[in-house]
DNA sequence: ATCCCTGGTGTAACAGTGTTACAGAAGGCT
DNA sequence: AGCCTTCTGTAACACTGTTACACCAGGGAT
């Protein structure tokens, strides 16, 4: 069954909707409202159309939220390595997986519940294992820091993916880390700033890549 | 009893359910069936009681579900560290940390959909505090340390709450890494054995905290 | 020309969800 | 006796995913 149902020829009548027409609004939806925000029977209004089409199409909304889930792993297929050392070289994956991820925010959720997460990730993983090889690790210990750095990302995303919103905690953690007598002034100023994202995980991501390239 | 509405003494007449009641049957259902499976007419039913009394004990859903998520916050007030290193503590942190979670597999998500995985953190957060600046580390960089490990901890107890219950992936990572062409045989192998989690939560977050409290 | 089959659509319903307007009941207070 | 507060129940509203069923249009076979 390529895309859709007729292969070259002969629809009997244009169908009012498509495979493809259904998983964009589907797309479209999610994105301004979240995965709770997609209902059938929204898409199928979206769309002018009776919800029965939308199931016939896609089957249910769970297969519907397989497929996009399925399409968007499928797009990280060719993530490049870029950099000289191993170092630079994995933590490059690491940001571009990142980046790439942080464009599907509410894809990502859904990629973790479906324990998707190590299929999202093979394709890097096989990019990881090359420079982790080439970095003179072998066996247990390779293994064991490539899934350490897989872990590592999309954890990190799976919790940004949520503090940015904060519902304003009352004594927040600004507030508190400033109203806290401490000896080191500095260091309750800085956790009392907002949390920078990308330096962070820069910094935590390389620093986990160093320990885990580098210590014997 | 007390805990309800009324300060001291006088409840016209004895409730047929209280607020601890509808809470701690909350927390038997969602322990049972997941968030998803908890709903407000069960919970009723569960307790013998119409619906309308849930709402008028706790409010709503999200206020009943907000409530649960606040214990469990509180429950996380006092962990101890152990140890004698600086290294040795913090990792003992992270450790217990990730103990207690688990202990509230479905919670957490909610936790950090609700943007509360800072302030579950923040009394952790000052132990953390407390072992960095006895590690040397000042300022802004300590800052940043302390919120490394956060991520990190939180992010890898997120991830691991699904890939357990992974939905047989037809070509799943083991049998491709069995099939795979590779120079290093063993690697393959560790690679297509399933996580051992424990483990890997240790040696990534020793490895991080390592690199953290050490590179200058 | 009739019939059937297949692809695609629509109507209407079922069961389940969160939530609420409203009517009560039972005790304490004045 | 009335009133007020605390709690409970009935019944509804709007919404969800899903499906049984009728329908319609065109192609192929008879």
């Amino acid at each position: 069954m390529g895309t859709v149902t007729q292969e070259s020829a002969k629809p009997p009548r244009a169908p009012a909707v498509t495979r493809r027409a259904v998983l964009d609004a589907a797309t479209r939806l999610i994105e301004q409202q979240g995965v709770a925000g997609l209902s059938m029977r929204k898409l199928a209004a979206e769309l002018g159309v009776a919800v029965t089409s939308i199931y016939w199409h896609v089957g249910n909304r769970e297969a519907l939220l397989d497929e996009l889930v399925q399409e968007m792993v499928h797009g990280l297929d060719t993530l490049p390595a870029r950099g000289t050392t191993p170092t630079a070289r994995v933590l490059s994956l690491a940001l571009e997986l990142r980046r790439v991820l942080r464009g599907h925010p509410h894809l990502i959720g859904l990629v973790n519940e479906r324990g998707l997460t190590p299929a999202m990730f093979l394709p890097s993983q096989r990019a990881l294992v090359a420079e982790i090889s080439a970095a003179g690790l072998r066996g247990v210990r390779a293994a064991e820091t490539v899934r350490a750095l897989q872990y590592h990302v999309i954890g990190f995303i799976l919790v940004e993916r949520h503090t940015d919103r904060s519902p304003e905690q009352h004594p927040s953690a600004e507030e508190l880390w400033l109203a806290e007598p401490s000896s080191d002034g500095d260091l309750a100023e800085a956790l009392a700033t907002p949390v920078d994202a990308d330096r962070l995980f820069a910094r935590s991501t390389e620093a986990l890549v160093r320990s885990l390239l580098a210590d014997q």
